[in-house]
DNA sequence: ACAAAGAACGATAACTATTATCAATATCAA
DNA sequence: TTGATATTGATAATAGTTATCGTTCTTTGT
């Protein structure tokens, strides 16, 4: 049972009345700018418990892991390499054919993470304009 | 143009004539005990080298990237949270589903990495046998 | 209500993987 | 050969995260 202190209920208004994916950083200055200043190691811990009792849910990205609104349900992610904007998408195929897989390999599967990497439609577009100019 | 030093020809033949995915520390320990010690800037180097040469392919788990022969071509992974073991597989039905999804949202591919968690069976019957003691 | 006992907090030290720096070597090219 | 360029290795620095520890709540039993 998780116990809600004033510091993490915080931290759960503040991911649940958005829709990003935040890392431990932002979600701390953001926090202190609204004037509920909180030490950085409670944040960590405040994600991790928040996420254990699945009230949020994160994404590991290579260097941090972002955590969002667990209300959404679970989805997979497209991450753009040149701005690091990130959009979600959730294929029921895919995640059969996962469950399939893990069966077949006798694989007891718990989760999966699915990342997609590219260029989203904006940077693509500035792409093409540098080239024209 | 990648130059093939010793150093890097090295790392390359170690991990061609294996089928691990070694992380940095696994692989300059490996190669120290070989008589081929190099330093650790060097091993890391090498790596982001080869692997940009398309010589060997990596994976970026939680905390560390792994690296592995190219070889194989690509594939994803199951990897046990319980003693760290993977297992490889390619499901061309999910490959072509990420396509898909992201000519859909109009994002360019370039790459993506779908692991899968869990209990490995070798894992599973280890707690059944404590369960049954 | 009161006094442990148990959680959570905040400041900060510690840790891990990785990258940056820089002087010393090695390799390439004219 | 000689100067330009690239690589190496030792080590400092960085980034994200976890561990430590004394302090400050909460909860629980009386
Ligand atoms: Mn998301
Ligand atoms: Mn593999
Ligand atoms: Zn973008
Ligand atoms: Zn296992």
């Amino acid at each position: 049972m998780i116990r809600l202190t004033v510091q993490r209920q915080a931290i759960l208004d503040l991911i649940n009345r958005s829709n990003q994916h935040w890392d431990a950083e932002e979600l701390a200055r953001c926090l202190g700018q609204n004037g509920e200043q909180l030490g950085i190691a409670t944040v960590y811990r405040g994600l991790a418990a928040l996420e254990n009792a699945g009230l949020i849910q994160s994404i590991q990205l290579a260097d941090k892991k972002r955590y969002e609104r667990a209300n959404k349900g679970h989805h997979d992610h497209l991450v753009c390499t040149k701005c690091g904007d990130i959009k979600e998408f959730c294929d029921s195929e895919i995640e059969m054919r996962q469950q399939q897989v893990a069966q077949d390999l006798a694989f007891h599967m718990t989760g999966h993470q699915l990342l997609i990497f590219g260029i989203c439609e904006s940077c693509s577009k500035d792409s093409q304009e540098d080239k024209t100019a």
